[in-house]
RNA sequence: GGUCGCGUAGCUCAGCUGGAUAGAGCAUCUGCCUUCUAAGCAGACGGUCACAGGUUCGAAUCCUGUCGCGAUCACCA
């Protein structure tokens, strides 16, 4: 049982004892550092259950907690507020009870049917990744790993946007300007090429547009009319019919995007479990509508097109398939979730990581599976992000305003090591390892600056203002990891499995204690808000305390060999905290920086 | 126009399931490397928590309204 746990019984015992009323609930807080004590009850709440004053409950309660908790050293009123001194000993034995082990705050993933499936990524296949899907990956793959070690088991899956009208303008546009471009042939990364033909497709088709109009069309009109644009229909048809050259183009251009997206994952850091196709799910959410259409749940409108009525939930009614029975986004969408948990039958919930510009239809989806009926409908929830905007506005692919993932990552890496260059302090490094560790430095910087915010924030990128490498930043966390390692090198040979008890507390140490044992609650409390944030603040925090404490006192030169040990025991499990916190934020921590 | 989200220091953000004098980083300024890595530490400066009401012992936090920014309201995805 926690501190807290025990506290809590305590003070309604108490309450009970001096003044025969019963508590259901202790509120506290952590004491404020300009007070003495570790913990504080807050007294104002319980005047609705005991009438007095509130500094006289407190006295009372605190006299209470001394004379019968342990654990309770001393207690001070400020107004209602019960500041309780904890005994040294509580920490240290609570530190000793998991200084050894590697994965504190980690929960054993559970075994019954409630894994969770992390949808994330899901890129459409005709450009390359860009800022944009950087925090969309982030955020999934942080998610996932905090759900997973929340203790519940998670499946990491995407769905691949490989099919469409927008996949055949880069096809169309390759065909007829591409002159037998590949990226063997021009060493170009496959979803750059792809990209760049994109963007081709793109200025052709603005340039008939504009040519319609001189005609004296209407802009609508033109767009409709171009014959660039009509073709690009025409391929989709053809590839809706399964044409064979129109298909087989389609999977040598989509296997060149693989490939590039392939690189661009794997410099990441970030991983799936399994994989969905639009190509092989989008007409899979028929079935279920026939079975709406059944059940009432759906209706058929004149022309034969089927919607669902959501007006009683205060939404409009959602088309969800056309006239002609061909599917929209929401057919295929209903079938993919369906079909997901008839491939992993374990799975309890999922959750959707995709952009706040959805937010409506993710509303609708998970309305529709409730109706349809599915008692996993309700563990549903899209994670919601906010976009990432530069000064000049969003980012546009066709118009060539993106912040390229790839080149991001190379510029992070470059920074990292005209900084490290600067500061020198990398002899004995090969160049190998010097590469790796500008890397891990470069990406610990990109990531936690994303993933600090809270996700449902938008971001503002400016490319002219470099990502810091100082202050609440991945650097400063990695590099006070590396001060750690560089001591645990030192004191190699001292005895970390000793369990020290005979030692007085400094504050600094205590402080650091508190701020270890929140930990495992940080998990929970960031699994339940879906927030890798929350992990990234608490992290902060411990690493700025740490910092605090390493520049004030003495490590291996402290007094007493058990200080010593005990202060090395300590920044080893800071460490740990800061490893297995990065960890779940897809953050590495280098041994030297 | 309807709906949803956001608005906290010059800038970037915490705090938001109500609690003590609203916290960090960057920027600006002052100290600290002959002692464990100065990507650091110690400190100074900086606030009408968008605005106005309400709820209560207590509101940045909850409710209502106003303003500003964004998203969304397709037989697109």
């Amino acid at each position: 049982m926690n501190l807290q746990d025990v506290l809590s019984k305590q003070v309604i015992q108490a309450v009970k004892e001096l003044y025969q009323k019963e508590l259901d609930a202790v509120e506290f807080q952590a004491t404020r550092k300009e007070f003495a004590g570790d913990i504080t009850v807050v007294v104002f709440p319980m005047l609705r259950v005991v009438k007095g004053n509130p500094v006289q409950i407190g006295e009372a309660i605190g006299e209470f907690l001394v004379a019968h908790v342990e654990a309770v050293k001393a207690y001070n009123v400020v107004k209602g507020f019960l500041n309780i001194e904890i005994h040294d000993g509580y920490y240290i034995h609570f530190f000793n009870s998991i200084k050894n082990e590697p994965y504190y705050g980690f929960k054993a993933p559970s075994t019954n049917n409630d894994a969770v499936m992390v949808e994330y990524s899901s890129p459409n296949t005709n450009k390359p990744l860009h800022l944009g899907h950087i925090r969309n990956n982030l955020l999934g793959y942080s998610v996932a790993e905090i759900l997973k070690a929340s203790g519940k088991k998670v499946y990491k899956t995407q769905v691949i946007n490989d099919r469409g009208i927008h996949i055949c303008k880069s096809m169309l546009a390759w065909q007829r300007f591409g002159n037998g471009e590949t990226p063997e042939n021009t060493g170009l990364k496959g979803d750059k090429l792809v990209g760049n033909y994109y963007v081709k497709f793109d200025q052709v088709y603005k340039q008939e547009i504009e040519a319609l109009m001189a005609e004296g069309k209407l802009e609508d009109d033109a767009k409709k009319q171009a014959p660039i644009f009509l073709e690009a229909q025409n391929m989709l048809r053809k590839w809706e019919a399964g044409d064979k050259e129109t298909v087989a183009l389609w999977e040598k251009m989509n296997n060149w995007v693989y490939n590039g997206f392939e690189v661009t994952y794997k410099n990441l850091g970030v991983d799936f479990d399994c994989l969905y196709y639009e190509s092989q799910t989008y007409l899979l959410g028929k079935e279920f509508i026939d079975q709406g259409l059944r059940s009432g749940v759906f209706y058929k409108k004149e022309d034969s097109s089927v919607w669902c009525d959501l007006t009683d939930e205060g939404l409009d009614e959602k088309l969800v398939l056309r006239a002609d029975g061909t599917a929209v986004y929401m057919t295929q969408d209903i079938g993919t979730a369906i079909q997901r948990i008839k491939d992993y039958p374990d799975v309890g919930g999922m959750v959707y990581t995709v952009g706040n510009e959805q937010d409506y239809h993710f509303k609708v989806l998970f309305l529709i599976l409730k109706k349809l009926g599915f008692d996993w409908a309700k563990n549903l929830y899209h994670l919601s992000y906010g976009m990432v905007d530069l000064p000049s506005g969003k980012m546009k692919s066709r118009e060539g305003t993106v912040v390229d993932a790839d080149d991001l990552i190379v510029e992070m890496a470059t920074t990292a090591e005209h900084i490290s260059k600067e500061l020198g302090k990398l002899e004995g490094y090969t160049e190998t390892e010097k590469q790796a560790l500008y890397k891990t430095i470069g990406l610990g910087a990109l990531k936690y600056f994303i993933l600090k915010v809270d996700p449902k924030k938008r971001i503002l990128f400016d490319p002219k203002e470099s990502i810091d490498f100082q202050g609440n930043t991945g650097p400063f966390i990695q590099y006070t990891y590396a001060r750690i390692q560089s001591i645990l090198r030192k004191a190699a040979n001292l005895d970390l499995t000793k369990d020290i008890t005979a030692i007085t507390l400094d504050t600094k140490e205590k402080e650091l204690l508190k701020q270890v044992q929140l930990f495992p609650e940080v998990i929970q409390q960031a699994a339940s808000n879906y927030s890798p944030a929350v992990v990234a603040n608490y992290i902060y925090d411990l690493v700025k305390e740490f910092n605090s404490f390493y520049q004030n006192i003495p490590i291996l030169g402290a007094e007493l060999e058990d200080e010593k040990i005990f202060r090395v025991q300590l920044s080893n499990g800071v460490a740990t905290v800061i490893k297995n916190g990065f960890l779940l934020l897809g953050i590495q921590v280098p041994e030297r920086m």
